[in-house]
RNA sequence: GCGGGAAUAGCUCAAUGGCUAGAGCAUCAGCCUUACAAGCUGAGGGUUGCGGGUUCGAGUCCCGUUUCCCGCUCCA
């Protein structure tokens, strides 16, 4: 016996127990003991920092209705969760916990600091978690993993003792991306270039020994005072006369030369420029090429050294202002142009990031990346949609050298020691507590840490155990899929790509799925300072996570930006309340269902047949749109299929026999299809809706255990009936059209009327009388005549395929505005009439097209001109009775 | 600057080169029809950005053009 459910859908009351039994009951654990195949997603690490944004909830709805279905569908399915250490932003986040108090890490010391990070973690760190978990992701928490966990950092340290055995990491002076507030170095992808308004100065450097100057633009002069030359093209003519010649430099009076290199362009600017090799990654290489020194004039802090002369201990930027002052008080500043510079800045804080000469720990990336550039070339890897290949390999083929080493302390501590004793450097698996080369004992750590990334790039095989050869590993790796938005492609994609590859000898993944970003309703990027941030934890809680979930991945169309409106979820809320009363409604007439009794055998109705024919193809495409991640469509598919075809006609057409108490057999056959349909409809929504498909299972008659559980429907081919299809198609044109006509004639809903049909094909008569009585309920007729030899005169006409339905308005119906109403029809038929003939007369058409196109282009010719005949012959009788 | 998208109903989006270019929301009209007013039944709404071309046939393919978005960028 059915239980009732409660008149209103209550998303909030439903979906806050379900998670907890699911969890209990152990339905996310992945068995892994390879009885099934295995399927398996790696969750992208949120910071521990993090809380749930469109973002997060877009990429783990996608990845749990991935999760769901192919668990469903009887895979051992592994979703790995966990976190990423997040090192600058988290040790932003508890440093600036710790001004709050009054202290810095620096007085605190790195231990006690480091100590201090992993309270907050452990305090605060499991927010995004629990968020996920009200998101309803079925995660296999008992595996949960975080990137500096014991077995991950095992796994780091292995990985980077390798790659240093191998002379794959490096140590060196280079120029680097510097973040004078983070004080640490930055990968190149960690910088994020932004147009700023600023001006191109031209300064004059007076040659040494004779007159007149030579003039560079510069967009940075504090900077000429670590100059160690000035460079022009070797083929610019203006500059020939200077070859080899010196210039003194403004305010510090060095002199340096002037060197020619064919770097520098004959177009911009003045063809001289100005080399600065300690602040500038070009000039860098320019001097390294011409063996000039580097002289650094601003420090870590973005403080000018004393290098820099009596500007020692000013700002970069409060130095600029006073450069400019004296050049002009010198006479030696030419002029200066409003300019729009390019300015990198901090990924994490945003401040304008200092390039600065430092010795820096490197991953020599190009044999990893043409690794992982053949990967994706030969299909082991496949990008969805295929359209980032080629910004994949455009970033892969131009990679340089990745820059590991950070100065910051939360982290994974870079292996290296250096003995004072002899000066070698030691990398080891093992913390060493005596030189191998010279036993001394007096070693240095490397005091950095590594960039996060590095830690994240192993996630596909450190989270499965390795360095160790585990179950898991054997089983899972390479990983099914990754699930990922395109904006951390590069960042993390690119590099487990290369460490994959180079660790596992295998691709971490088969396929990418690349989703679309969260835009606002303008389509611009949420940020926190435009304030257009939605929070997709109060849109769970205004319209249900289940709502939330089904549209976003109705949203998720390929390779587009999606533009969450809150419309559309709350339209999404309401289909949701549809399946809802669905179910209300169901169980409302099961209350005397005995599912364990014998159900009759009885043949399918034609509803029945059509509704299990339909339901056959939903599944079927369903199953079909989720395998190519058309997460849209999949759910538009039920959608439609739920609302407008189970709620607006089955459910409609079979109340009569759901009413008719006098025949048990058949209700109770009724009730057993219903109940099949729905069942199915709830494990095909589950991976979507999980919830409210969850409450409702619960209470189903038949159904036990979870709903998770359950089989994923899978077509029944033999249930596809396409003559029920056809024949429900034309008792459903037929309804609609007398609805259509009792519309356009203004014939009040509460007033019933008698309809006359009339057929060329008798066996459209005998299909519409054999459903008389859901022609007369759901079109509130009076009377039907399927029979009819006369035809009334005065009647409103439809034409539906074969059949001509005419409704008699004696009385009621308005000659004149029945004309005007078929005049209209007829207009529209004749242009699609004209179109197919203009088609048809066309030599070119008859002879090109395929047959079957132009016999199609036949059949319509003429069903419109016998549709156009009847409705003429109407309107002429009309006409007649209208004098 | 280089590269990639996008442009279709008032809005957000669909549409293997071939049925009358479709949905949802919004609008309008009428309905509390015993699951649902978060509902039901209808209706209106389109020169597919613009200009060419290929084709029997173009929203779809090609060229040009305009606008918008997004990446990448070591000419100061």
């Amino acid at each position: 016996m059915a239980e009732i459910l409660d008149k209103v859908y209550d998303p909030q009351k439903i979906e806050a127990k379900w998670y907890d039994y699911w969890e209990k009951s152990g339905l996310f654990h992945a068995r892994a003991d390879g009885a099934s195949p295995s399927y398996c997603i790696v969750i992208p690490p949120p910071n521990i920092t993090g809380s749930l944004h469109m973002g997060h909830a877009l990429n783990n709805t996608l990845q749990d209705i991935l999760i769901r279905w192919k668990r469903m569908l009887g895979y051992d399915a592994l979703w790995m969760p966990g976190t990423d250490h997040a090192g600058i932003a988290t040790q932003n986040v508890v440093e600036r916990m710790l001004a709050a108090e009054g202290v810095n890490r620096h007085s605190l010391g790195r231990e006690a600091f480091i100590d201090r990070v992993w309270q907050w973690k452990g305090e605060s760190g499991g927010t995004i978690i629990n968020q996920l978990k009200r998101l309803g992701c079925s995660c296999d928490w008992s595996r949960e993993r975080f990137t500096m966990d014991a077995g991950l950092s095992r796994a780091v340290r292995e990985v980077f003792v390798r790659l240093y055995e191998e002379g794959l990491i490096y140590k060196d002076d280079y120029i680097i991306n510097w973040c004078p507030r983070c004080r640490t170095a930055l990968a190149d992808l960690e910088v994020e270039h932004d147009p700023h308004e600023g001006y191109l100065y031209y300064i004059k450097y007076p040659l040494v020994g004779k007159e007149g100057a030579l003039t560079v633009a510069t967009t940075r002069p504090e900077t000429l005072l670590g100059d160690t030359a000035v460079a022009v093209h070797p083929e610019d003519k203006r500059y020939k006369a200077y070859h080899g010649a010196k210039v003194r430099l403004p305010v510090l009076g060095r002199e340096i030369p002037v060197i020619t290199d064919p770097y520098v362009s004959l177009e911009f600017g003045t063809g001289a420029l100005k080399i600065t090799p300690a602040h500038d990654l070009n000039d860098f290489e320019v001097a390294r090429r011409h063996n000039l020194p580097a002289i650094k004039v601003i420090d870590e802090e973005g403080l000018m050294t004393r290098k820099a002369g009596k500007y020692r201990g000013m700002d970069r930027f409060g130095c600029r202002e006073k450069i400019v002052k004296d050049l002009k008080s010198d006479g030696l500043l030419e002029k200066r142009e409003r300019y729009h510079v390019p300015v990198g800045h901090c990924y994490r804080c945003r401040t304008v990031v200092e390039p600065l000469i430092s010795k820096q720990w490197f991953v020599a990336v190009k044999t990893l990346a043409a690794a992982a550039i053949a990967a994706v070339q030969d299909g082991r890897t496949k990008l969805i949609p295929a359209s980032w290949d080629n910004s994949y390999f455009d970033w892969m083929t131009n990679i340089r050298d990745w820059c590991i080493s950070r100065q910051i302390w939360w982290g994974h501590r870079i292996p290296a020691w250096t003995c004072k004793d002899c000066g070698q450097v030691i990398v080891a698996r093992e913390d060493p507590d005596k030189c191998p080369h010279c036993g001394g004992s007096g070693l240095v750590q490397e005091t950095d840490v590594l960039d996060t990334w590095f830690s994240s790039a192993l996630w596909p095989f450190s989270t499965l155990g390795w360095p160790e050869q585990t179950p898991e590993l054997k089983l899972f790796y390479p990983t099914t899929v990754l699930v990922t938005a395109f904006d951390i492609l590069f960042f993390w994609v690119a590099r487990m790509m290369m460490m994959g590859l180079h660790f596992m000898g295998e691709v971490p993944f088969h396929e990418v799925y690349i989703h679309a970003l969260v835009r606002d309703p303008e389509g611009q990027k949420m940020s926190k300072s435009k304030g257009n941030v939605i929070d997709p934890l109060d849109l769970m809680a205004a319209y249900g996570t289940d709502a939330f979930r089904f549209s976003l991945a109705a949203f998720a169309a390929m390779g587009r930006d999606i533009r969450l409106s809150e419309e559309r979820i709350s339209g999404y809320r309401n289909f949701a309340n549809k399946v809802w009363n669905a179910c209300r409604f169901t169980f409302m007439n099961l209350e005397d269902f005995d599912p364990a009794a014998a159900a009759p055998d009885l043949p399918l109705t034609v509803v029945e047949a059509w509704i299990l024919s339909r339901l056959q193809q939903v599944t079927r495409e369903t199953g079909e749109h989720l395998e190519v991640y058309d997460f849209d469509q999949a759910a538009n598919a039920l959608y439609q299929f739920i609302w407008h075809e189970f709620c607006d006609w089955y459910l409609e057409l079979i109340k009569p026999q759901l009413n008719d108490k006098t025949d048990p057999a058949a209700r109770r056959h009724c009730q057993e299809v219903l109940l099949r349909v729905l069942n199915a409809i709830l494990r095909l929504l589950h991976p979507f809706m999980p919830f409210i498909t969850e409450e409702i299972w619960q209470k189903l008659p038949g159904a036990s255990g979870s709903i998770m559980a359950a089989s994923y429907p899978r077509e029944e081919a033999d249930l596809v009936n396409p003559q029920a299809e056809a024949e429900m198609g034309l008792v459903m044109a037929t309804i609609t059209a007398i609805r259509n006509l009792r519309g356009e004639m203004n014939v009040p809903p509460a007033s019933q009327v008698e309809v006359f049909l009339k057929s060329a094909d008798p066996s459209s008569l005998v299909a519409l009388e054999r459903h008389r009585q859901s022609l007369m309920q759901l079109s509130r007729l009076k009377e039907l005549h399927t029979n009819a030899a006369d035809t009334p005169a005065a009647a409103a006409k439809a034409v539906v395929e074969q059949v001509e339905i005419f409704m008699p308005l004696a009385g009621v119906i308005d000659f004149a505005e029945e004309e005007r109403r078929l005049a209209k029809e007829m207009e529209k038929i004749s242009k699609e009439l004209a179109q197919a003939q203009r088609k048809l007369a066309n030599e070119d058409f008859l002879a090109k097209a395929p047959e079957e196109v132009v016999n199609k282009e036949k059949e319509r010719l003429q069903s419109w001109s016998e549709k156009l005949a009847k409705l003429k012959t109407h309107r002429e009788r009309i006409k007649g009775l209208m004098g």
